[in-house]
DNA sequence: CGTCTGGTTGATACGACTCAAATTTGGTGG
DNA sequence: CCACCAAATTTGAGTCGTATCAACCAGACG
C-alpha cells in the first residue's frame, strides 16, 4: 500500500506552487517576488501524456514553466535513436530566454498530464528589469541546469549501467524533495523502463535486468510509478551521486527541510 | 606539409579578437560593444599546457574568457574516471555569472597555453547595464552553449564510437572556422588521443583504433596536431552530424563566411 | 643518451545489445 | 464484474562492441 493510494492523488508535501518552492531553495522571494511569478503564470495550458509540447524546428515564441507534471527534453537522431537529455519536474523553466534563438533543436513532450504556463518574452523582459532577485534566481536556476546537464554527460560517458541508473533516481528524489514533492525517500516516479532506457542511454532490458539488480540489492523499491529508496546512503555511494552539482546549499536554509542523507 | 608549418606558428586567418568574431556570429557589434568587449579582456593571464586554471570546489571569482588557446572542462569520479565534458575555444567565456554559486563543480584546464581574461562580477554587471546589446550577445552564448552540452549527452548516449569521434572531429572544425580559425577543411588540433577518449567515454586504445577506420574511410588526416577533414559531407553524414544546435544561422549573415558544406 | 609522453598493436574478457517470446498490468467497454 | 487489448515488464539465448591488459615503438626533451 503507498501513500499515493492513501491520499488518492496528487504525492504533493506542500502547496506552495512549485516554481516558488524551487527558486527559494537558491534566495528567499519577498511577496512582491510572488506576486509578480503568479502574474506571469496565468496563462496556462494542458498537455496529455506523451505529446510533444515543443518540437525541433519550431520557432521559439513562449517560455514554458512547468506547473504540473513531468515531462523530458529530448533529441532524435535520423537512425531512429533517442536521448532523454533532460527531465522537468513542476517548477522547472524550459530555457528561460530560448526566443532569442531562431529554431529549437530538439524537442519537449510531457511524460505524465502537465500543466504548463506560457510567459511571453515582454512578460520575462518586465520580470527581468523589475525584480533584480527574481533576475538572479533565473540566472541561478540556468546555472543549476547547466550543471546538471553536465552531470548527465559524465554519467553517460563514465558511469556504469548499475550506477547511472542508481545516480538517475537519487537525482530526481532530491530533485522532488526540494520542491516539497518528495519525503521519506518516497517519490511519484512516473518514467517507463523505456523512458529510464532512453535517459541513460541503454536498452529496455537491460534497464529492467539493471533494475532487478538495484531491488536484489536492497537499494530500491519500485513499482506501480512509486519509487521508494530503502537505504539512500548506500545508493549514493553505489552511484557515486555527489549532490554538489544541484547547488541546494546556497543560503544558510541549505536542505533547510531535512537533511540530504536523512529521514 | 601542413599549413601551420607553412606560416610557422598561430594558426589564425583572421586578426580580430575570437570574442568579437564569436559573439559577430549572432549579432553585428557597435564601435562601442567592441571597446566595452576590449576594457574587460585586459585583466589577462597565461595558463600552461594540462594545467588547472579553476579546481572542483573552489570559490569562483571570475568570469574566464578564453582569449586564445584552447581548454577543457571536465569532471571527475571517486574511482578516478574523468570525463571532458566541454571544449573551450578561442572567444568562448567559461560560464557568465558563475559568480551566483557558491562552489565550483567542475575543473577547468588548459589543453595549450592559454591565455584567459578574468573578468570582475562588478565589470560584468556593468556591461550587462549598459550595453543591450552585447547582454543579448551574453544570453546567445549561453544557451548555445547549453545545446552544445546536450548534444553532447546525446553523442554519448546514442552513437558509436565512430560516429563519437566523428561528430566531435566536426564540431570543433565547425566552431574554429564560426572564429576564423579554421578554413579548406584544415585546423589545429591538440587534443591527444587521451583527452579525446576522455571526452567521448571511450578508452585510448580504441579512440586508436577508430581513428584508424577514419583515416581508412579516407574521411580524414589527423597527425602533428593538425586535422585535416578529407570529405566534410561525407564526415557529417557518416556521425549524423547537423549543425542546428550551434545556432549559428541568426542573422542574415549566416555562415557568412563560407558555407557549412562547402570550402 | 635515458626517460617520458603519446601512439600503435595483439590477445582476451565482459558488459550491454539483439531478437524473440512470454507474462503482467492497466485501461476500456460490454 | 468480466473480456479484451495495448502497453509495459520480464525472461532466455546468442552476439558484438568496447574494455582490459600487456607490450612495443617513435619522437621530444633534458
Amino acid at each position: 500500500m503507498t501513500l499515493r493510494t492513501l491520499v488518492g492523488g496528487e504525492f504533493q508535501f506542500n502547496s506552495e506552487p512549485a516554481v516558488a518552492s524551487k527558486l527559494e531553495a537558491f534566495t528567499r522571494l519577498s511577496v512582491d517576488d510572488r506576486a509578480a511569478l503568479a502574474r506571469i503564470t496565468h496563462n496556462t495550458r494542458y498537455v496529455d501524456p506523451r505529446r510533444d509540447l515543443v518540437s525541433e524546428g519550431d520557432r521559439p515564441r513562449h517560455v514554458h514553466l512547468v506547473m504540473d507534471g513531468w515531462g523530458a527534453r529530448y533529441k532524435s537522431l535520423p537512425d531512429g535513436k533517442r536521448q532523454i537529455v533532460s527531465i522537468f519536474l513542476p517548477g522547472d523553466f524550459c530555457d528561460v530566454n530560448v526566443y532569442i534563438l531562431r529554431h529549437m533543436d530538439h524537442s519537449i513532450c510531457a511524460i505524465t498530464r502537465m500543466k504548463v504556463a506560457m510567459i511571453t518574452p515582454e512578460e520575462m523582459n518586465a520580470l527581468t528589469t523589475e525584480r533584480p532577485r527574481l533576475t538572479q534566481a533565473l540566472w541561478w536556476h540556468e546555472l543549476v541546469n547547466a550543471a546538471v546537464q553536465r552531470e548527465w554527460t559524465l554519467n553517460l560517458g563514465q558511469r556504469t549501467a548499475y550506477e547511472r541508473l542508481g545516480h538517475l533516481l537519487v537525482e530526481l528524489y532530491v530533485r522532488l524533495r526540494a520542491i516539497g514533492r518528495a519525503n521519506h525517500n518516497r517519490c511519484d516516479f512516473p518514467l517507463t523502463q523505456n523512458d529510464l532506457a532512453d535517459a541513460t542511454g541503454l536498452t529496455a532490458v537491460h534497464v529492467n535486468r539493471t533494475l532487478q539488480e538495484l531491488r536484489g540489492d536492497g537499494l530500491i523499491e519500485l513499482e506501480r510509478r512509486q519509487l521508494h529508496i530503502l537505504d539512500l546512503e548506500r545508493l549514493m555511494g553505489a552511484s557515486m551521486f555527489n549532490p554538489n552539482y544541484l547547488h541546494l546549499d546556497h543560503e544558510e536554509q541549505a536542505f533547510g527541510r531535512e537533511r540530504l542523507t536523512s529521514g
